[in-house]
DNA sequence: CGCATACATCAACGTTTCTTGATTAAGGAG
DNA sequence: CTCCTTAATCAAGAAACGTTGATGTATGCG
């Protein structure tokens, strides 16, 4: 879940891309490069709407990117460690040589 | 135009992402890994039609990921060398240590 | 208690993306 | 030239995505 060396699953893969291909999510992920945030503080930086920075922000969970953690009235946000290693791996992991060929069973 | 390094461009990034952000686009990249392939040899082995093939194959060399050959009625397709380089060094880039400050002022 | 804050979720809408089938263009075989 | 093949492109529709404003749900303050 939180590395994608073990089973570099394409759907699973194609999420975390999907995750990653938006310009204001890529912001977030480089707001919390810096460490955790509040959704406040997020929404004030990128100056977004809040409900938008919601989605946004649910969309980076679902993909395992980002974490968060409730405290009082207040939800931090921060990268899921590790979540980002192996990114090019995972690309090279998609090749004749390893996973792929359970893949190619069902789609290539 | 090949690697990602120089220019942490979010908007190009972004769009590179996208590009592997659909499970075909990711067994095309798996097959390219070979090599070089005819679209007759990707379409027969995706079992997909034609004209999809056509567009995502456009769709991932219009993010720059890979290149096409005409030879007599067939098009080869491969991937652009070093087009998947520093992809990892991308994510990382966007912090505020480096080309962030830049973006910064657009967007965050 | 009532009220304000922080945030998620929902509903509606416009936009983009993907798929499919038809058309077009260009190459080669006869 | 005619016909077949390879592949790009187009047009139309379906599905997914992103935005906005409204509503819902806690939490905390007075």
């Amino acid at each position: 879940m939180t590395t994608l060396h073990p089973s570099p699953d394409l759907t699973r893969l194609a999420r975390v891309f999907h995750a990653l291909s938006d310009e204001t999510r890529l912001c977030l992920v480089a707001m919390l490069r810096d460490g955790e945030r509040c959704v406040c503080d997020l929404t004030a930086a990128l100056d977004a709407g809040q409900s938008r920075l919601s989605f946004h922000l649910k969309t980076l969970k679902d993909a395992g990117l980002v974490q968060d953690r409730r405290e009082g009235r207040w939800s931090y946000y921060s990268l899921v460690p590790g979540a980002f290693d192996g990114l090019d791996d995972a690309i090279t992991a998609i090749s004749p040589g390893s996973a792929i060929r359970r893949v190619k069973a069902r789609c290539c």
